[in-house]
RNA sequence: GCGGGUGUAGCUCAACGGUUAGAGCACUGGACUGUGGCUCCAGGUGCUGCGGGUUCGAGUCCCGUCAUCCGCCCCA
């Protein structure tokens, strides 16, 4: 019986790994630098927690939650995103106490049961960034900043900043009546989809790519004319504040996010190089999730950047250095494993990759090995050199070789590199 | 959950419904017993995804199923 992975699960497999590594070590450097701190939050929470922050009527819970009973009994689920983690474990520890603001990061798999497609899988993995404390656009702005840096370093263009702004507790409730009361008596004209949504969550109809809903859509009320004076103060600001920064962006009112916690700012990072899947990274503010879920009221945004999406994009245009062994130590001749090993491991001190036969092959195949390998150079060691103390070394490109003591050897390497 | 494409060796792919299913690459060993690449030889390369059906005969046609890819929904 052949045993697969599960539909939609990938093996990330060292070649590729080694790109995930160099991603994910510029995106702690850089995180770093702006005083955001890991936090590694459990996989598996109760499922509650995602229930009552994304939404009852959202997507990613009707449909796609990995949820199940444990030993106990107890409803658990596999996290379908990390901000609610991070909330939770924000107030359990009293994170509030801590001098504002508090700021975290968090890479890791998240879970959704979906069909998989180009870009999108069931266990897949984001970068998620969370700031908590600070009402001001400031907090939103610079994170735009971060990710615009973050792209920069992973070679990427063609990429799109969009912004909207959802409104708050105070001025959502009219913009929906609003768009209640428009979409109403227009109901006939909606794809069959957007009906079901017109019922579930009208704002989802925002977004439809349908030809007959977007002429439907050209004179709907948008959000950002409804804004109260705080969320338009906020909202201009936050602008301000990308202009300082030289972000290039465009208002796109129609972006909603498929999580309910959102208030005011959302935004959205695109490219057109991943097929249907467009989104790269995505985030915005969640100022009254903190408080629903027992904490003091604070407010709070963030993102997620999508990192298989990430490693598509940048794979092709970053040149990652490779770990391939650079030295080889081989053997000549029967009982010399001992040395091999007091040989090979002062290599391995100074920093160098090294590799060797495990077992018992003959010098050809050992040569044979260490061309496969790529390595640059092929040490070897056989009785004649134990007796003199100088050991062959070979490079392997040049064809080029000599003997040498150990000491000299690692300075030949050292040059070499 | 819905729609479409594709399933043959580890990989890329051939084979009119008709012998024992092939090629290239990769892999292992040898020719070459202390020297890789080149060449040659030998060799695993396989329940043709799985299960039914049609047929004298199915890798090939039909149905189902599973997997995968692409799209829809939705999202990172």
């Amino acid at each position: 019986m052949k045993l697969n992975s599960l539909r939609g699960m990938q093996d990330i497999l060292p070649e590729e790994s080694h790109v995930w590594q160099h991603i994910e070590e510029n995106a702690r450097g850089l995180l770093e630098l702006y005083n955001y701190n890991e936090i590694r939050p459990p996989i598996l929470e109760q499922a509650e927690l995602f229930l009552r922050s994304i939404g009852e009527d959202t997507d990613i819970v009707e449909k796609e939650m990995y949820i199940f009973n444990d030993k106990k009994g107890r409803r658990v689920a596999l996290r379908p995103e990390g901000t609610a983690s991070v909330v939770r474990a924000y107030i359990q520890n009293s994170l509030f106490n801590n001098p504002s603001p508090q700021k975290f990061y968090y890479i890791g798999p998240m879970f959704r049961y979906e069909r998989p497609q180009k870009g999108r899988l069931r266990q897949f993995h984001q970068i998620g960034v969370e700031c908590f404390g600070i009402a001001a656009p400031s907090v939103e702005a610079e994170m735009l900043w971060i990710l615009k840096q973050f792209f920069k370093k992973l070679n990427l263009k063609n990429l799109t900043y969009e912004i909207n702004s959802l409104g708050c507790k105070k001025c959502r409730p009219s913009y929906k009546e609003s768009l209640f009361n428009f979409l109403n008596h227009k109901i006939e004209n909606l794809c069959s989809d957007c009906q079901r949504r017109f019922v579930k969550n009208p704002l989802r109809v925002l977004d439809c790519k349908v030809p007959g809903c977007r002429e439907v859509l050209k004179d709907v009320p948008v959000m950002i004319d409804f804004l109260c004076n705080d969320c338009k103060t906020h909202f201009f600001g936050f602008q301000k504040e990308l202009e300082d920064y030289e972000i290039k962006y465009s208002v796109n009112p129609h972006i909603v996010r498929g999580l309910d916690y959102y208030t005011g700012t959302v935004f959205e990072v695109t490219t057109t190089m991943l097929g249907a899947q467009n989104a790269v990274a995505a985030g915005g503010r969640y100022d009254d999730l903190v408080g629903y879920f027992g904490g003091p009221k604070t407010p709070a945004a963030g993102f997620a950047i999508g990192m298989e999406r990430l490693v598509e994009l940048s794979k092709d245009n970053l040149s990652i250095e490779s770990k391939k062994p650079i030295v080889y130590v081989a053997y000549a001749g029967k009982g010399l494993d001992r040395e091999v090993k007091r040989v090979i491991s002062e290599i391995r001190k100074e920093g160098f990759i090294a590799e060797r036969a495990y077992e018992d092959i003959s010098l050809k195949n050992q040569l044979k090995k260490a061309d496969k390998l790529g390595v640059e150079w092929v040490i070897i060691v056989g009785e004649e050199e134990i007796k003199s103390s100088l050991y062959k070394w070979k490079k392997m490109k040049e064809g080029t070789q000599g003997e040498a003591g150990l000491e000299e050897i690692i300075k030949l390497l050292r040059e070499g590199r």
